[in-house]
DNA sequence: ACCTGCGACTGGTCTGACCAGTGGACTAGG
DNA sequence: CCTAGTCCACTGGTCAGACCAGTCGCAGGT
């Protein structure tokens, strides 16, 4: 065997591709910002000199991953969206949906993030951030009263303000995607169990005293107490040959 | 204001956007399975009873979700890929360029993440695994004398082979993907740095040190040792206004 | 049996055309 | 002067047809 130079396996790159590629570009280093509008079609095809066909394929790449949306006869242009989670959730839900990602893993990570921004949280937390905290708590009791959407609206909250504390953004937009596709797997499970009530208000116990638990400061009981939640909430939907991974994340 | 019914806006439905629907969900539903092709593109054309360029379209949005791959001349037609975390990769490094992170959310997520995954991998450990951590160790002291990029490499063996171990392939997703964003921020000061070796041994004695802990069993020392490896090896990097969070994490 | 060269295909790209819809400019009416 | 209505240039969506470079399979020669 021969130790000549590393060649890289070539494979051609079409011009769409470099298309999507400068557009991306532009978008990373800030030239393009959300808001603004991209040359219409037949102004790109002068732009980048190629056909029309390939400006489309282009941006329908690019509509496809949330940077860009056409809208016929807006004579603008296509718009320059602001970063979505849709995408992100979409190839989760994919992956999850072929049993690529199994709910356990979905879960764990949950407990996982969850848990340390509950953490970092009763760290960081001001005085009024632990008003706002109790005041998500009166929301979730107060949606118990109306439905399954409604308290998982008010739970959402609760734990998007946990992550806006915990000063982590890339913790919360994890955190919201895994929980959508979480709860796209297994809410009508939930929302349709018979004792569901009782699981709700046994939910906001433990909110409750996860709350006790950052206003003493106490991050690591805190943590604690928002796995073994979780765990409590959704460990019954996970099959029994998954369920030892959960476990490992409750005990310390 | 009155309450009728609830209308959802309506925007046109694309005729490229109903060819991926129907391929997505012939994929979810079994009818396509990862290995088989799809009819060329003419015959698309005819099946569909659209145009060629409807028919590109569509093509490209699945290739560019990692559901199918072109390839020219190929008289099989495109075909269907089996499935792949990359297009979820793809969409969180989106998320990390765009999102304009900073380097101690960044580096705070990795010292979740990883802490998370060692303390769930020496619960989960078989003693197989473990010979293969020891192995890991001693790569990495070898790859010390030849360069930091070799080095680099030995180390993100062993974070991948400790995300195997966890059994939760998101953990080890987010972790490359946040690991390499990471990297591409800061290695080339840390590989200029004038104690480059001495950082890079101590860091090879960290590792060893949370082996160590896996093999007693001790998941939560090890992940405290995991966390605090981390912090001494970036938390340098950080500006002292985001010290806070990091610090947050390391103390229990 | 193996090699070789041809040809029928593939996908990638381009051109040019038509349509329905949008939105800004322009105009008529107040 | 301002408003309300009309109109039209232009948008994106789709289509048809063409050419090219490249690939694969097969027939025919060795």
């Amino acid at each position: 065997m021969t130790t000549g130079p590393q060649f890289q396996p070539v494979q051609p790159v079409r011009a769409y591709e470099r298309i999507v590629e400068q557009v991306e570009d532009a978008l990373a280093s800030g030239d393009l910002v959300p808001g603004q509008r991209l040359p219409s079609e037949r102004e790109l095809v002068a732009q980048f000199a190629v056909s029309r066909s390939t400006v489309r394929e282009a941006l329908r790449v690019l509509e496809s991953n949330g940077v860009v949306r056409s809208r016929p006869g807006d004579p603008n242009g296509p718009e320059i969206l602001p970063f979505s989670q849709s995408a992100l959730r979409k190839q989760m839900v994919r992956l999850a949906r072929v049993d690529e990602l199994t709910l356990s893993e979905l879960i764990g990570f949950r407990m996982i993030m969850d848990g340390a921004a509950i953490q970092v949280a009763s760290r960081l937390r001001t005085p009024e951030e632990l008003d706002e905290l109790e005041e998500t708590l009166v929301a979730m009791r107060a949606a118990i009263d109306v439905d399954f959407d409604a308290f998982s609206q008010a739970d959402l909250a609760f734990h998007e303000l946990i992550a806006r504390i915990s000063r982590n953004s890339l913790i919360q937009t994890c955190n919201e995607v895994v929980r959508g596709v979480v709860l796209s797997l297994i809410s009508d499970k939930i929302a349709h169990a018979p004792n569901s009530r009782a699981l709700m208000l046994e939910s906001l116990h433990h909110h409750a005293d996860v709350v006790d638990a950052i206003r003493t400061g106490n991050g690591h009981a805190a943590a604690r107490l928002a796995r073994q939640n979780m765990y409590d909430y959704y460990g019954g939907y996970v099959p029994d040959s998954e369920q030892e991974t959960l476990r490992a994340l409750v005990e310390d």
